[in-house]
DNA sequence: AAGATTGTTGCTTA
DNA sequence: TTAAGCAACAATCT
């Protein structure tokens, strides 16, 4: 389930290998997860150069001359892996049978490929096991329309404790959900809020307007480092997810309570809880967090 | 074999 | 009016 850390790896990685490459061609291949008929793709993106690669949250913005925006959100399931014609992956590794088994599905294109962008240079393949992730051409206008919708990006020099301290105020939700919003603070997930309200041993089913001034402070801090940190491990691998070079991410081994509903707590030793929270699995350490 | 899995939307409720 | 809560979606795994 690829949260900020993962999308940001990714962006990096296409970044990289697809900067002012130009498009040659575009194939649909799944018209429910990628938005528009195949001759507006056509129409849209042959012969525009992408200019770069920004990332709002866990939302990809493929910019392309021309004031032409690709959005590519992952949700779940998604994944992108670029393939040169040279027989290359993203990423400089040699192409091997191998390589080619880190995508979903096996060989690419494969029952799982719903978009396949090529570019000179290069295949972009988008999959998606189901079906959740979407793919759509969106203009000028649009763009920031949506981009205003989302709340504070954690790793920009927007990310203040003040204004982060303003979110909680009067917000009488919990603060997992308060984390989860997309509206409030973009790119936090699942894995990372868990793994955020551990590190700053606070109880995720606390009211958010009650935590106090000192304890905010702490899931400020917290949150910057656990999403840096997992960024310098290219992310965490949780089913499906894989960077740009269809590799896992290395955050795996550094979770706390994400997934580890049983087991006992590094800190004291207590086991792990797991409820549902926001609709969502949530872990926890019961004598830790308060 | 039913229930869990999660990101987001849109509807309902308070 | 605004926010909070929750079902729904999709497909696979346990």
């Amino acid at each position: 389930m690829p949260e900020l850390p993962e999308v940001e790896t990714i962006r990096r990685d296409l970044e990289k290998f697809l900067l002012s490459k130009k498009v040659k061609a575009v194939e649909v291949r799944d018209a429910k997860v990628v938005i528009g008929s195949q001759k507006k793709w056509n129409e849209v993106l042959i012969s525009r150069n992408l200019k770069e690669i920004q990332r709002k949250g866990k939302l990809l913005i493929f910019v392309f001359t021309k004031d032409i925006y690709l959005f590519i959100h992952l949700k779940m399931t998604g994944q992108l892996i670029y393939q040169e014609k040279n027989r290359l992956i993203a990423g400089g590794h040699p192409f091997s049978e191998k390589s080619e088994e880190k995508a979903i599905g096996g060989s690419l294109p494969n029952k799982f490929t719903r978009l396949i962008i090529t570019f000179s240079g290069g295949k972009l393949f988008f999959n998606d096991i189901r079906r959740f992730a979407y793919a759509k051409l969106i203009d000028k206008s649009d763009l920031k329309k949506i981009k205003e919708k989302f709340g504070i990006e954690p790793l920009s020099s927007d990310f203040k404790l003040k204004s982060f301290q303003s979110l909680f105020k009067d917000r009488n939700t919990s603060v997992k959900a308060l984390l989860l919003n997309q509206a409030l603070i973009a790119g936090l997930g699942n894995i990372y809020v868990d793994e955020s309200l551990y590190l700053s041993a606070i109880d995720p089913r606390r009211r958010a307007k009650d935590l106090s001034e000192n304890e905010q402070k702490k899931l400020f801090l917290n949150i910057s480092k656990v999403l840096k940190k997992a960024i310098s491990k290219r992310g965490t691998t949780f089913s499906n997810y894989t960077d740009g070079r269809g590799n896992k991410g290395n955050f795996s081994s550094e979770l706390k309570v994400y997934g580890k509903k049983g087991e006992k707590c590094e800190i004291c030793g207590e086991i792990i809880e797991k409820i549902k929270l926001a609709g969502r699995g949530t872990h926890f350490c019961p004598k830790c967090q308060k």
